[in-house]
RNA sequence: CGCGGGGUAGAGCAGUUGGUAGCUCGUCGGGCUCAUAACCCGGAGGUCAUGUGGUUCAAGUCCCUCCCCCGCAA
């Protein structure tokens, strides 16, 4: 008899999670919980989540609450699960939830660093140079539960936040199958977090994304690193938006955001508050994301030109 | 019908109050040089996104149509 498996995702995150536990074929997945659509195109109408899409391509009986806590509690029960797993769902789960069966978690971090719904965003911005991911309980606390499986990850040198999702994704759903393997196997053991070397770090929002230049280079770097491809580190270019999808650490050293140099040769390279930085692929309101020696050709960028968004 | 910017040579951009297009880079040829992402000379390359559209003596430049791209907001 096949266990009986719940599964709430959203995002891109937890899809491969999702195909993992239907491609082992170990598992029956009685249901898929997604959150409500909610992303717009820009004509303003409704993207599915990327895990409803992937729900409905593999025929998997599809929920949306818009209340989980309200609305979910009969319809699951119902289902009679054995086991619940949560993959960057977005909505916490009530006590009521969490009695109808034992939920794991997949969180893209090595708990208990990095709590919070974005953590591998804040490890990048922090300087990390080692992630992962961990298997754990899920419980009324924000990412507390005791975990059961981990997995360290490097961070490349240059590794943007998108890069890193992408692989933690991928090792998350590996991880995942394992765990699972030695839960339903009886071997699990569940070790509880130390709250004492814990960290939170909340969502991510535009603001944090801005570029202040009396930062030092590396700061700045792994901002940009840790906000591409969204929410985008972003400076000012003549009182506009001037996004950074990428930049280079190099030599050189002036008052911050003083323009070292702006030709096609050298690039655009920019003082920092400590060091240097070279901004190699930004983009202007309205345009198309270009390498700084490409945007130079078709504009002059003088002193004053280019500010701190903060 | 959320707000707004843009689609002009391979790339990035200009094109003033409308008069059939320029700049930088790249590219091709030649020259100079021990040499060069250097420099000099010359050339190719655009039906100015779409419309058998409208206004006009005349439209890249104004109006309309339509497709696409992007910023903001969500």
């Amino acid at each position: 008899m096949k266990k009986r498996i719940v599964f709430l995702g959203t995002p891109d995150f937890a899809v491969p999670s999702l195909e993992a536990l239907v491609a082992v074929g170990e598992y029956e997945i009685v249901a898929v919980v997604s959150q409500p659509d909610r992303a717009k195109d820009r004509k303003g109408r409704l993207l599915p989540t990327p895990v409803r899409a992937c729900a409905e391509k593999l025929s998997l009986p599809l929920f949306q609450f818009e209340r989980l806590k309200k609305e979910g509690v009969a319809p699951l029960r119902e289902l009679n699960p054995d086991l619940m797993i949560t993959a960057a769902y977005g909505q916490l789960l009530s006590q009521e939830i969490l009695d109808i069966a034992p939920v794991l978690n997949v969180h893209a971090s090595l708990l208990p660093a990095y709590r919070g719904a974005a953590p591998v965003q804040w490890a990048i911005i922090q300087g990390e140079q080692i992630s992962g991911v961990s298997i754990m309980q899920t419980e009324l606390g924000l990412d507390t539960g005791a975990v059961m499986h981990s997995k360290s990850v490097e961070i490349g040198e240059s590794e943007t936040y998108g890069e890193l999702l992408t692989r933690l994704s991928v090792i998350g759903a590996e991880e995942l199958i394992v765990a699972l393997r030695a839960y339903f196997g009886g071997e699990a053991t569940f070790v509880p977090q130390d709250d004492e070397k814990s960290s939170y770090f909340p969502l991510l929002n535009k603001a944090d994304a801005a570029i202040d230049f009396s930062l030092p280079a590396r700061q700045i770097f792994n901002l940009v690193r840790g906000t591409n491809p969204w929410p985008c580190a972003y400076a000012l270019y003549q009182d506009q938006p001037f996004k950074v999808w990428r930049a280079e650490l190099c030599e050189g050293s002036g008052t911050p955001a003083q323009i070292l140099r702006a030709d096609e040769k050298s690039g655009l390279i920019v003082a920092c508050g400590e060091g240097a930085l070279r901004l190699t692929e930004v983009q202007l309101p309205g345009g198309k994301r270009m390498k700084d020696t490409d945007l130079l050709r078709g504009r002059k960028i003088v002193q004053g030109d280019l500010r701190s968004a903060r």
